[in-house]
DNA sequence: TTAGCATACTGGTCTGACCAAGATCAGACC
DNA sequence: GGTCTGATCTTGGTCAGACCAGTATGCTAA
């Protein structure tokens, strides 16, 4: 994992590659910057045009640069759009990824709402507050209460003042309001839900609100836990309705 | 003559892209498959070469596929590497980053070790003890020293058989180390740190063999706040030293 | 001074070509 | 018949030059 040198030996793709690499990680190159146009490139690194093209098109990828039809390549600030991308083909090929990514959204939260309690402000607050009383409101609504219960949790994240963990929890949007979605649709067979769902939203908040990092963390660990045992209840077939008519 | 309009108005390298994600996405294809030939793709969907080539080239720093010279393209399992150059470069532009990046650490690790309690078996065991007894054994060495206390809590994440939270600590593992580095620098100066980096550990690996979620978690937390409260004396130290000194 | 246009420049793409080396298969040899 | 060997096909890696369509800029004319 180690830079190498950019001077020579390298070839092609790589040379073009590892010489923008040092630029941007010397810090001669910062986001907002342009770059040389591709034929300077391509002659400066005695290459072709197709190969530059190439390593910027990786650099694109990775959301480091910004290529502009006709007026040129610039530098941006580092993207989510890559974790995204990342997460969403590695999804893809490992379904079993899922719960693995379950996992590391537990991990971000709960980290991210302990720092919460320490830095949210007042508009972190009021977010969280609209997010609660949303779910409340679109409690009997599959879409809109999944998009709900998606905001609240964000809210948390946001409210952690950490780009990072900000970064990484809505690099796996998808697959979260996917899951938030699929659970969702069990309100309908499990009517004791909508209780699990506002209570424990707003058990969740009133944690934070107190600033109470060890509640907050104990409160939203108990809320995914939960929520996990009903979607197993639902595998099983074990539904209210059942149990109630025995 | 050209099939402009065979499904979307996207072009040239989108073109080349969506088809290939769209392939991967849907599963058609999987890890191990050899995608047909870059000339092939390029009369396939009506483009040149470069054009393809951007695409593979895309797709190659996403981890995705990997092409091997006068051989093929392969699809390859998604790999860590794309997540590394990504905060690679992104804490290279945003230096204040890395202190977020240590609270996605924490995060990670956290919830890792509440996994491990759960699933470690006899090998992760072993692991994490050959790792405890190196730091032991490497307690006055700077760099030996932090490469052990890393192992550690390598160990630690891999014990959770999670792969995600894995690749996600990974993906920090050289801004850790590096962080691990200059803590164990402060040995020399606080003599007590030897006594909190073995007991601290030594601790942490007691409560996973209790395979005890709770106690593992409280304790990883008070080893990194214990951690955090060293340097900051050190800061504090250092002025004191310096001023003291002229 | 300013409006307007020509031109150089930029990215986006294509064509066709050459190279080096793995893969393959036919034919020669044992 | 079985195996070895070499020609050939194929594959990625790369290059050179060209054309297009807009953008930016500067220079000229009003």
């Amino acid at each position: 994992m180690e830079l190498k040198r950019t001077t020579e030996g390298e070839k092609g793709f790589e040379k073009v590659f590892a010489f923008l690499r040092e630029r941007l990680l010397a810090g001669s190159l910062k986001p907002g910057d342009r770059l040389i146009s591709e034929r300077e490139l391509a002659t400066l690194l005695g290459v072709s045009r197709p190969i530059v093209r190439e390593a910027l098109r990786a650099l694109t990828v990775l959301g480091i640069v910004e290529i502009r039809d006709r007026i040129g390549t610039v530098v941006t600030r580092p993207d989510v759009s890559v974790l995204n991308d990342f997460f969403t083909f590695a999804l893809a090929q490992q379904a079993d990824m899922l719960d693995d990514v379950m996992q590391a959204r537990v991990a971000i939260e709960c980290q991210a709402i302990r720092l919460a309690c320490e830095r949210a402000n007042i508009a972190d607050f009021e977010r969280l507050q609209r997010a609660l009383a949303r779910i409340g409101e679109t409690i009997d609504e599959a879409d809109a209460g999944g998009m709900a219960d998606f905001e609240f949790h964000r809210a948390i994240v946001v409210a952690s003042h950490s780009e990072t963990l900000t970064v990484l929890h809505s690099s796996m949007a998808g697959l979260l309001t996917h899951s938030h979605r699929s659970r969702r649709e069990l309100v309908q067979a499990f009517p004791s839900m909508k209780t699990y769902l506002i209570d424990d939203h707003r058990r969740i908040f009133e944690a934070v609100i107190a600033r109470d990092p060890e509640r907050a963390d104990a409160t939203l660990r108990k809320h995914f836990a939960i929520g996990d045992e009903y979607r197993r209840r639902a595998v099983v077939g074990d539904i209210d309705k059942t149990s109630a008519s025995r």
